[in-house]
DNA sequence: CCAGGCATCATCCGATCGGCTATCCGGAGT
DNA sequence: ACTCCGGATAGCCGATCGGATGATGCCTGG
């Protein structure tokens, strides 16, 4: 049957993923890597010429632009592909930017060839495939809201970090010390935390902070 | 000519990476894959079967006993081969517990090809191969006066970032508490800090926790 | 053989933290 | 108009932390 061939792009920065999933998916009968891209610039140049169906985006993209703001790049283009992320963690902040950027699906690079293989076939069909673990968590996250932290608690949090004690965040943000300790105990209910040492930790982890 | 070909081994729980080290690794004249593993107890089996001259070897290994620990395992083997460390990360106590466990060489996933070739063909005669930005980390590590945190310290820190206090760390390590506040202190003092979650966010920063 | 790092434990004490309860103000949304 | 929320402030109190000091046993490397 003359059925159309899927075009896949690879976004990765890894050349042994590349290689890896190139290796894969060009074993399939239905699926084709049309081009590979190392970082954002790339991946925008490459998609824009090869117009593929599908884009396997890594998260992750080592310097510049990481693979969330690439989604949203590429989708912006003209006859934009279905983007499928393929990435090695699962951290919400990631996920969630990335669905918010314009990704159809989300897959795990642990995942076994099949399940791969089918996550293509599925995002080129325009539906939204997510790997189960992932789909768990975001039910999860659904189910009860992440609490966004105002930009004044993120300034807490930044001294915190430094190692700063209570009074000494004080004189820093030109405010009593009372306001300061508000301020950590709504950080610990929005977190989930009790300790300053927790929050810092979950506040990184949550990539409310830079490490 | 009748050169011995490299015989190779791959350790690493995601097929994709191992179809793609595979794929770049067999299209290589003097190098061949000759088995794979995914776990640690597939790789002493694989190992013990082929008996190849290097194990490529991802540290994180899903469930069950890491990279490090099957180093240790495949060089107490007969006829060890030389082990290639082939991760992602280059924490440095991922680096100092790989090399301690027998690893002849450190390399990350993003490097290019041609490196990775020369880095299996280096390591199969004996020399130690380390990746520059790992080289480049252990340098500035012997040259700047970082002492290094041990092992226990980790712990730790582990617990810290959890948000433990104490005494429940006490709990969960079977020591006192003053062993941990004498843990604490002495992690205060090698990384510069003296508040717990300056300590978290130090050993962040420096790769000491992984976020 | 001995220094030195690691891991363990103990005490003391002042400083700090974290939870609780309340109040006040101003802007955004209903 | 009224409510909700972020931000700022206050006091109280028990629990915890961090620093100082000192000691023991083990192992490793010079």
């Amino acid at each position: 049957m003359a059925e159309q061939r899927i075009r896949v792009v690879l976004v990765d920065d890894h050349p042994v993923v590349r290689a890896g999933v190139r290796a894969l998916v060009d074993a399939q009968d239905d699926l084709d890597v049309v081009g590979e891209a190392a970082d954002s610039a790339q991946a925008v140049a490459v998609v824009g010429e090869t117009t593929p169906d599908v884009v396997l985006m890594d998260l992750s993209l080592g310097d510049g632009p990481g693979g969330a703001e690439t989604t949203r790049l590429v989708r912006e283009l003209p006859s934009p592909p279905q983007v499928l992320v393929l990435t090695t963690y699962d951290t919400e902040a990631d996920v969630l930017e990335a669905v918010d950027a314009g990704a159809a699906g989300y897959l795990l690079k642990d995942a076994p060839p099949d399940e791969l293989f089918r996550a293509i076939r599925g995002t080129a069909r325009g539906e939204t495939v997510l790997a189960p673990s992932v789909a768990t968590r975001l039910l999860q996250r659904a189910a009860s809201p992440t609490p966004k932290v105002s930009p004044r608690e993120v300034e807490i949090l930044r001294l915190l970090a430094k190692g700063l004690g209570n009074k000494e965040m004080a004189r820093e943000l030109l405010v009593s010390e009372a306001t300061v300790k508000s301020h950590l105990s709504h950080i610990y209910t929005k977190l989930g935390v009790d300790t300053r040492a927790g929050a810092v930790a979950t506040a990184i982890e949550r990539r409310i902070l830079r490490p």
